[in-house]
DNA sequence: AGTGGTGTTGGTATCGTTCCCACGGTGGGT
DNA sequence: ACCCACCGTGGGAACGATACCAACACCACT
């Protein structure tokens, strides 16, 4: 396909080739500018045959853009991380610019490290979700960024993308009440986090709008992982003095770690505990029963970050704040709420 | 931290802020060359006030080497391959480089792409996992390439590094042995993949260094997806004259489908069917029961990739061809054979 | 004193591209 | 006939850094 002379071929070697000035053959390679049609046809010729790519590293250098954005992430070995990515990476190479990627492993300094090498690279800008609270390297960061998820409240002069918690909470509570269990127990995050804080927030503001109260709700708390679920669930059933019938877990994690728990004290999910979960990892699908969650549109917030990004990055709009829908992922561990109480249940519930 | 000033500093603002050339700056800020103690810590010291960061663009357009590496992957969504990203960015940054990961989606156009991106980022070698078979576009790449898996064998004269399968099967088909399953169910990948050509022949070696016939293994094809693993094991239980009692999958999704198709047929697992799988994916612990499973160093992988493509690159090696050792993760998937066949087994056995 | 080596320094060319300005030619308007 | 706008073109500077070579100071040795 292209001619191997020991280098690759330079922009003065084509404008040689086709006799013409670099100036001409750059304008007919970067398809702007005025030039006639014959010459641009010749040039693209000759670069054709040569086998010419351009130098982005020179490129970047002149024009002060280099066609890069980055993606901070938390964790890319997590699945719902890795979609975010996937959606990111799709829209930008349909945007034409590369996608770096890179995982903080929940380490604010890796994530402080990530930002000063985008930096150095000379990303056009970047995508984060800060892990860390006190990100003020955001601050300095001197690029267009676009936050995702709930840290954005921390900086309301920065676009952001993220789901909308409020909708989500919503959708999984409203199908919990059709299915007739008004009063599911709760599995949430830790204390510090920003997203316990809106989860708890979402839940608080449903119950108040259709008349449950929200003090009457069991709260127990995990950190977002398979055992603290499993511990958290046990808690629950063991603590209580009336068995819940129904648990909403802040995230699939914990929700399949409370699905073992209930499995592990002899009780049945869903027949006689039902459990929704909220993220929508693949995992979800292979529990016994399938887990049941408010799926978050993980590939919809890469895609509309790089949006919003290059958005920022072309000047057109100052900063935009966009939620996406989560959306009702129904399994198997779902099932409507029985008036009468197993004896198993009874047997069960005083520790 | 540093002094703003409208635009960030150059190496010659720092050369003059220092009264000393831009070459004694550019030694000192790259710290190597000749230089005296002090006019370093001079230009250090100035450095560090006026918040002089590096510019790589430049750098690498004058040095030709970008200090960045490519990692093209299938599929970053998938958990294995998202663990081999994780452990290739940890190394690299051990490193000092910058790693752009690129997933391919399966797809070989884009992977085609990908790879000429990255040349022209002017990366200084890339690290891939080919998806297509027919793979010219490794050959033309012109840099320094680390190879993943299987298509390796195909270029003998590429650096690879993967999963040393055959030991892998040994570890499985050992632990089968041990538990008195003799001949074992086979689900293996389609028949084109250079994976299950692997796979294949490590069973077949075993089984002739064991006395075992592999002709009389049962096999099924699938897909290594859950949806064909679940199709696989209901032709092997609906169409087998005996009904096995051990499936050895060639990899996790197959192996979680098949748990599937054994509960919906009204068997269990491990009881009546045990279960193997191959990889070691998270989602395998959610299952019910959790899958026992031959892991793939997947980490490990992606460490050992970054190093080789490091030697590469450096010169200091020709090439090298690394196998990283499997291990095994039980769960609660498999179970001992027995002698006696549970009555149930037997009206299911004849479709 | 002259010579050579060593260690440090400065100047200049260079990487490959884009940006900016100036030039020659053409056509239309006064 | 003149001027001006316009288009296409070419040459040179610039981007920010490194590579290379020459020059310089200094010490030791002949």
């Amino acid at each position: 396909m292209s001619e191997w002379r020991g280098r690759q071929p330079t922009i003065i070697d084509i404008a040689k080739a086709a006799g013409v000035s670099k100036s001409t053959a750059a304008r007919a390679l970067s398809d702007s500018g005025k030039i006639s049609a014959d010459a641009r046809e010749r040039v693209l010729n000759v670069a054709k045959r040569l086998g010419y790519e351009r130098n982005y590293l020179a490129h970047s250098l002149r024009s002060g853009r280099t066609g890069m954005i980055g993606l901070v992430i938390p964790d890319i070995a997590n699945p719902f991380w890795a979609e975010v990515a996937r959606g990111a990476q799709d829209e930008a190479s349909k945007a034409g610019v590369s996608l770096l990627i890179f995982s903080s492993d929940w380490n604010p300094a890796r994530e402080a490290s990530h930002l000063r090498v985008l930096r150095q690279a000379r990303v056009d800008g970047a995508i984060v979700n800060p892990v860390a609270d006190n990100v003020d390297g955001l601050g300095r960061f001197g690029l267009p960024i676009v936050l995702i998820g709930s840290s954005a409240e921390r900086f309301p002069e920065l676009s952001s993308v993220g789901s909308d918690i409020t909708q989500g909470v919503g959708l999984g509570l409203d199908h919990l009440e059709k299915l007739r269990h008004h009063q599911p127990a709760l599995l949430v995050g830790p204390k510090g986090r920003l997203a316990r804080v809106r989860f708890s927030r979402a839940v608080h503001d449903w119950c108040v709008g259709h008349g449950v109260d929200p003090a009457t709700l069991a709260v127990q708390e995990g950190e977002y992982t398979v055992e603290s679920g499993h511990e958290a669930m046990t808690r629950l059933i063991e603590g209580s003095r009336e068995l819940p019938r129904c648990v909403y877990a802040a995230n699939d994690l914990m929700a399949l770690g409370a699905m073992l728990a209930v499995r592990e004290m002899g009780l049945r999910c869903p027949d006689d505990i039902s459990i929704l979960g909220f993220d929508g990892i693949p995992g979800g699908a292979f529990s016994d029963p399938g887990l049941s969650t408010v799926a978050k549109p993980a590939r919809g917030i890469g895609i509309e970050g790089v949006k919003l990004l290059k958005e920022g990055i072309e000047g057109r709009v100052e900063h935009r704040r966009v939620l996406l829908p989560c959306s009702l992922k129904l399994r198997g561990s779902l099932a409507e709420a029985q008036d009468i109480m197993p004896d198993r249940l009874l047997a069960v519930g005083r520790g």
